[in-house]
DNA sequence: GCGATGAGGTCAACCGATATACCTGAAAAG
DNA sequence: CTTTTCAGGTATATCGGTTGACCTCATCGC
């Protein structure tokens, strides 16, 4: 009901509802959770006390009690990538449905950051985490969360740790890049960007290697670079690489943003991608198909992953025993104009 | 402490540090709020015993009490448009530095959705809530949930409602686009995009609406078309603004993504923007100047927006006398190469 | 006709912090 | 030498739900 703002005023509680209603706190708490043992009238007697008082239900109370709180937690390493955005809304897609909230936190990478959302997670007592671990973790700082809580691990795989896990088959994906780029005719394949200590990383440049060799191309380590992960990060990682004695023709990006950083750098060097140099990505986000060039990329559909890893950890709340899943899409080559010189 | 994770255990309290350390339950909880009351000794004791016992905070039985959650709600409409996602961004930093956890809500423009939203929010008895309203809401919903918590307006004013707000200056924005256009030299200048009952939209179609007046063109409404926010509404929407009889020759888009699928669109038709046309976004989010052509677009720092709308709830928590402040970023055009023809 | 069953409710303890009032001994004030 | 004052701590009620045990009729089977 409307009231003044400038007048504070108590909240009604059960209680109040109760009163009102004419009814014990317990019953009005079983109406609020739909219980079946309640008579209609009684039910519509405590809905319209409800309505009539402006009840709002408290959370905390609740999960006080019942040591739940309907909130499930998500750590991503960079909202401003794409990737993130588009994983991140199909998560709180799925959690929607089921009434549940969705606590966002931000490391930017950085291990303090980290560290501290992630007692920020414990002490709201999320009921599971979804976690996208900086580069660089030490992986007894998720034991520790995973102790406390359910944890699924998304996109950054850590190995001797029984968690759940959702992510993209990175070497598969590496592996059938590279492959391209050769039937192409490139020899000298540059792989940039993305940190020494990710995941990800490690297993993209694996594939890359091993199809490498297994063309019986040497793998070259002053064609394998790191850089951020932002545009920035590859603009300037390609522009070193053209400087080199003899400079690759094609390269495999660590993800769609490095890619398109990328491609900026090739232009402003003079060098059209697409046409004199091929360029590969990871991720396929949206915009990968709107670039000029499109960019050719190992599709991964971050809105269905988000979606999988909510469904999972949702399922895993459900119940503590399913068996530990590690659940790794497939990764396809989205053949375009990047590629296509 | 390492443990087995399949031996359920229970949480320490603070009750069972206080027994550890020797002390009592209310020692040790002015020890974690850093109370100066208590010795350095008996502070010692007391971090010891959390530690060893690996004890967490649980917030929830504290805000219950306290009736403050140090949780504040972010409800956006579309967290894939770049512009929410570095806004969201700019949140979390300014949050991040003050212990405050961040619970993030998608509305997808769809009014149930943030019906939803909004009452889970409540539910969670955030400290305050940071709103993107969406399109078309009806403005009592809003004042309902400004009765219970604090409540800031981000990028979308609704009139008559005394309730902060952070956002640009739009119509500014549109005027002094629509006049570069004309400096330029057209004449037939379209607007674009954005849903009919937005309030940044209308701004931004004042804006455009007065300049073109005050220069003696009239006003078409044939060239003032609605369209989903997304590239795809952009594109479409200019498809068919180039079937008309007298096409446009330039075009205000109402934001930096709508403005991409327009020049996606006008490739699409043989239409070179930037040269056969000009293009003029709004926001200016970081892939504006990456584009080809880069794209002219009204600037408005959604980063620098994020943090100042977060430091304005954070302020009027700490003060809840504080008058209303209605900030609005003044706007200013970037120029870049898809006007530049 | 009588215990069993079950539908519909109620009671009181409990979850884990915080706030308020209060206590104690020692040093400072007079 | 008494009275204040204050530093450093403690006891206990309280926040608003949920839970498991229990209570009361009415109906039912035999």
């Amino acid at each position: 009901m409307a009231r003044d703002s400038s007048i504070p005023y108590k909240k009604a509680t059960l209680q109040d509802v109760a009163n009102k209603a004419g009814v014990s706190k317990t019953t009005a708490s079983l109406v609020l959770r739909r219980n079946p043992r309640i008579s209609e009238p009684t039910r519509q007697r405590v809905l319209a006390a409800v309505e009539s008082l402006d009840y709002v239900y408290n959370q905390h109370a609740a999960s006080l009690r019942t040591r739940r709180s309907d909130t499930i937690g998500l750590i991503v390493s960079d909202l401003s990538n794409p990737f993130y955005a588009e994983l991140t809304t199909g998560i709180q897609m799925e959690l929607g449905k089921n009434h549940i909230g969705l606590l966002l936190g931000i490391t930017f990478d950085d291990m303090s950051t980290y560290q501290h959302l992630g007692t920020t997670m414990l002490e709201r007592d999320v009921d599971g985490l979804i976690l996208v671990p900086p580069a660089g973790v030490d992986e007894s700082t998720i034991r520790k969360l995973a102790n406390h809580i359910p944890v699924v691990l998304l996109t950054r795989y850590i190995p001797n740790l029984d968690i759940d896990y959702v992510g993209t088959d990175n070497e598969l994906g590496g592996r059938r890049a590279v492959e391209h780029l050769i039937e192409k005719g490139h020899q000298r394949i540059a792989f940039i960007g993305g940190h020494e200590a990710s995941s990800a990383r490690r297993d993209r440049l694996r594939g890359y290697s091993s199809m490498l060799e297994s063309h019986g191309i040497p793998v070259e380590s002053a064609l394998c670079v790191t850089s951020r992960v932002s545009r920035e990060g590859g603009y300037q990682a390609i522009q070193a690489l053209l400087r080199l004695a003899e400079p690759p023709t094609a390269a495999l990006c660590y993800n769609d943003v490095v890619a398109f950083g990328v491609m900026l750098g090739l232009r402003a060097a003079g060098v059209e991608p697409g046409v004199d140099f091929a360029v590969v990505g990871f991720d396929d986000v949206a915009e990968a198909s709107l670039w000029q060039p499109s960019l050719t990329t190992v599709s991964t559909s971050p809105e269905a992953m988000g979606q999988s890893v909510a469904d999972l950890l949702l399922r895993r709340l459900a119940n503590p025993n399913l068996p530990i899943e590690q659940i790794t899409f497939p990764s396809k080559l989205t053949l375009r104009n990047s590629t296509r010189g």
